[in-house]
DNA sequence: ACCATTATGTAGCGAACGCTACAAGAGGTT
DNA sequence: AACCTCTTGTAGCGTTCGCTACATAATGGT
């Protein structure tokens, strides 16, 4: 393993913070290289261009937060959305998950304009995100566990949208309304 | 009125048209003028910066995206989510107001990163859909309408999100278990 | 007719951007 | 010692960005 190599590795990591910390909001070559402790330079020699850059540093977080959010659920379990829905809820709004989403709802909103890598990333996690929790629904026989799966992530992802342009006090409320809304509608 | 405020209408709803269209992928002041059909220079006469340029487009966006989903609703009526939320994701999907959802996924992530105007403006429009959307709910005694309305508007604005990383398919299937997700959980 | 305000075009400033050319140090191989 | 590859720094290219200085035409009130 060459220096670069490494060197690719921990600078993934430091921007893979970074980019928790900031969201797309200082990713300039630059600005991505002083939050790396680099130069912008050298970034530019353990990666091809700026796009892999993002690249590493996406993906990285995208593997990090999605195995911590797995972790949170006990192995070969599986539970009905009425569960899985307030459980993910929960989840999601841990500090370290919610600025994930928070970066996941910009990433969605790049690769809506087309721009690499986001838009490949930003497919590929979502299609990993869906068939991890079709899979651990428990749903009627006839149902769509896919097509489930993907509404219980649209709505969490939603939250996360809402989030953005409301108060914390309007976000707890909603929490109680989304329990009520299914315990009867 | 003066040619300039006349100008500034003329220029406003061309660039609304020119958002729905693009999104935000072009809203450089020279890109946003060959759009108006003005020279930049001029984009800078009718209004104070960009941000006003942008602030007077998206308002008009909004405006008559929200106006055209509410003609699509009858005065006075009331429905209960489970009635609402079918209808009001069938109207989001059509292809206007489908240009809207997008734009306005975009706008929202915009505000995440602090840019102005849109943090100013998503939160306005969010507030006013939350508050319209309220009004048209009809809730057993003790529900929240407002929290209701904003977790529902979170499904909406989530399946606009997840629609932006999936295929046609999977959204259709996905509209599919929506229903079943509500009509037996 | 005169002048002040309004309207429009030309040109360009300073900054940030992604990226690259070029040189030079570091360290091992022959 | 000579050479070659890997690594790093300096400097800057060409472009786009938001915005402005400046000059000039048009317009309208007195």
């Amino acid at each position: 393993m060459t220096i670069r190599d490494q060197q690719r590795e921990v600078v993934a990591v430091r921007l893979a913070a970074h980019l928790l910390d900031t969201g797309l909001t200082q990713t300039s070559l630059r600005q991505l290289a002083k939050a790396a402790g680099v130069s912008d330079r050298m970034l530019l020699y353990y990666f091809a261009d700026k796009a892999e850059v993002l690249s590493a540093a996406t993906t990285l977080v995208a593997t990090q937060s999605v195995a911590s959010l797995a972790g949170a659920i006990p192995e070969g379990i599986r539970l009905p959305p009425r569960q899985m829905i307030p459980l993910a809820v929960q989840l999601t709004r841990g500090p370290q998950m919610r600025s994930f989403m928070r970066l996941w709802v910009e990433m969605i909103a790049a690769a809506a304009k087309g721009e690499e890598p986001f838009l490949t990333i930003s497919t590929q996690v979502m299609a990993g995100l869906t068939q991890w929790l079709a899979e651990r629904l428990e749903l009627p026989t006839g149902a769509d566990p896919h097509a489930t799966a993907a509404v219980i992530i649209a709505l969490i992802d939603g939250l996360a949208l809402v989030d953005i342009c409301s108060s914390q006090t309007e976000m707890q409320a909603a929490h109680g309304a989304l329990e009520a809304l299914f315990d009867k509608t």
